[in-house]
DNA sequence: TAGCGAACTTACGCTTCCGTAGGTTACGGT
DNA sequence: ACCGTAACCTACGGAAGCGTAAGTTCGCTA
């Protein structure tokens, strides 16, 4: 489903043993399609290994049980997410641009890792008011407050609103991508592009038909 | 455990026998709250009995089980959330008076009833992709699309990139009401107000001290 | 070709929690 | 003062699912 990188050989079909470290990779590639698919709570520990073709205690000698493997999972899926939109904002140029490529920095985690972003915005296992989706959004809305601050700055704005603004702008696009992610009826780059307008230019001054300026030269990773 | 005070009269403190509707009444109120604390699945039916200071099986008794209580608790929610905004989009006036009104009204919503916001976002217990928030989400996203088409043939934009900006508006308010729940240390009519700025003017054109065009007629249900 | 370690299995204990069967207590009507 | 009914209880059956103890097979290396 997921990586058509290598051929087919890998992972999901192979039949008997495997090495250490392949069946690790196997395990956290169920894991992630079932998490996605099912959320924490409904997913089985029995479930993943019967379905990588082994039985429970493999599970738990690589992981030490569920939530060993669920945290593995979730770290890997925030570190690509995040380190593709820290990226992004912490490149140089106009505040516009910034906004931009952090835009598409989202969708195409979003495009890339369906089932990853599935997770993240999904519920943890305890229920941690840390939701792992909520904490890396604030993590963001803090770069991007320190972002504003500064443009707020020039323009003779209030540096001190600038936490309000920041979460907006992650809010419109986080919650656009979770939208995306359902409803693909736009193309990515369209998306963008409507976004940075409607955050740029306001209802009150929008650009009838909203272009991007960056070239794509995303493919991070 | 909980609840020493006496002088509340109604529900949550009354010792002995209650009549049917108190007692239903009583464990809406318990249970929202729980749910709202620990989530769908790391609830239990005892734990809400218990603290209603009852038995089980009068859960059982007025709701059928778990998902019974839950089901009531979350439609109560969804149409108090969905009546205030409903009614604030449905109001005359200028767009940008409607969306002052709707994001008020989330604002308002989430004051009032911070648990049952809470509960609304987090997850379902079948996990269904219908997950409450999600569909109350784009219901109201699909109202707003219908402003703006009608908004957009006005100012020459394509209407049928409506739904993207429905879709981009609802997120920013959503996740900012969501970001609000925890850190309350902005005033909610300055949220407000910034939202409409940003919402409205663009980061390009944002006013430097946005106020409220509305007098504060709120205070429904 | 013996042996040794990594990979993997079967089988079970144990806890948690849902839901129900069947009995008990209080309160209002007559 | 009786009795019926609505409110409530104790006590259990049973399923689901996590985690582990102890044993087995495969494949590589000497």
């Amino acid at each position: 489903m997921v990586t058509p990188a290598h051929e087919t050989a890998v992972a999901t079909t192979s039949r008997s043993r495997m090495t250490g470290k392949q069946r690790r990779e196997q395990l956290l590639e169920v894991g992630r399609k079932l998490f996605a698919d099912k959320g924490y709570e409904a997913t089985t520990v029995e479930e993943i290994a019967a379905k990588a073709g082994v039985s429970k205690p493999v599970v738990y000698e690589h992981f030490g049980g569920k939530e060993g493997l669920y945290a593995v999972v979730v770290d890997r899926e925030i570190r690509s997410l995040l380190d593709g939109i820290s990226g992004a904002l912490t490149s140089n140029g106009h505040a516009r641009m910034l906004l931009e490529q952090a835009a598409l920095a989202l969708l195409d985690y979003i495009e890339n890792s369906t089932d990853g972003f599935r997770i993240l915005v999904r519920d943890s296992p305890a229920g941690q008011s840390t939701g792992s989706f909520a904490s890396l959004l604030s993590d963001v809305a803090s770069q991007v407050e320190h972002i504003l601050a500064a443009e707020f700055k020039h323009q003779k704005l209030d540096p001190k609103t600038a936490p309000i603004y920041a979460q907006m702008l992650v809010g419109m696009v986080a919650l656009t991508g979770q939208w995306w992610v359902d409803s693909r009826k736009f193309k990515k780059a369209d998306v963008a592009a409507h976004l940075v307008n409607l955050a740029w230019n306001g209802l009150a001054g929008m650009e009838p038909k909203p272009i991007l300026r960056t070239s794509k030269l995303r493919t991070v990773s």
